[in-house]
DNA sequence: CTTCATTGACTACGTGTGTAGTCGATACGT
DNA sequence: ACGTATCGACTACACACGTAGTCAATGAAG
């Protein structure tokens, strides 16, 4: 199930909150992103074709929701990302988020109570 | 500087053996992909318009060598990653690799030691 | 009721990407 | 010297992707 850069947009939203209309979408991304409602559409209707959105009839639309969990796509997809980039090896790409600045203080301290529960 | 999945792998062959001609990637991605060596010219090719790999003539061929250092590309790109998976946040990616069995108990050893060496 | 907006279905189109073929020049084996 | 393998340059082509238009039906607003 591949779900390209603009789809995981949809996506997002549709996790946040399932169970809403195209127009809704275009809504819910209007600040950030400039779409045409057609190009939304277009959008929805291939994640539709791929199984990673349900449409479920409301008058003369639809509503669409998220057939796939978000957890297991980011999974996934964080998976297939070490393994392409790094080789399968996690420790060189937090090193490089670190030295990115993409690490906060509160992701840090999370990071050590998450490895206080692998140990176990 | 937008490297493909495919032209990664021509990166990851240069980065570990720099200046080394199209046959010798060929040989090197041998045994894990069987493509042409028209097709992984045509890879080189690309990269060397996108600027990613420099040549050196040698007689009537070319030796190609990155110009962009790995570890540079590793971190934009686990940037650009977090960023669009995960909203930026490194700590729930982790803890996604650690769920797919991605960490290895040398891995968490590492992320310590480096978590160690953050908090500093 | 007429007009206008909105909907899903279908179509379009430039660019990117994976995968490779053609061609003319040249090096190499015999 | 001659055929063959190989090189770089150029070309090809199908499918993916981002972005949106057309169309016929339908619903909403006046």
């Amino acid at each position: 199930m591949q779900i390209t850069p603009a789809e995981l947009e949809i996506m997002n939203v549709l996790w946040d909150k399932p169970g809403i209309g195209a127009s809704e979408i275009a809504d819910a991304l209007k600040h950030d992103k400039s779409w045409n409602i057609r190009t939304i559409k277009t959008l929805v209707a291939r994640l539709v074709e791929k199984g990673a959105l349900g449409t479920e009839p409301d008058g003369r639309r639809y509503l669409y929701r998220p057939l796939v969990k978000r957890g297991d796509y980011q999974k996934k997809a964080a998976k297939q990302f070490v393994d392409r980039m790094f080789g399968g090896r996690a420790a060189p790409l937090v090193a490089h988020l670190a030295d990115a600045r993409g690490l906060s203080k509160d992701d840090i301290a999370e990071l050590e109570k998450l490895l206080g529960e692998l140990k176990k």
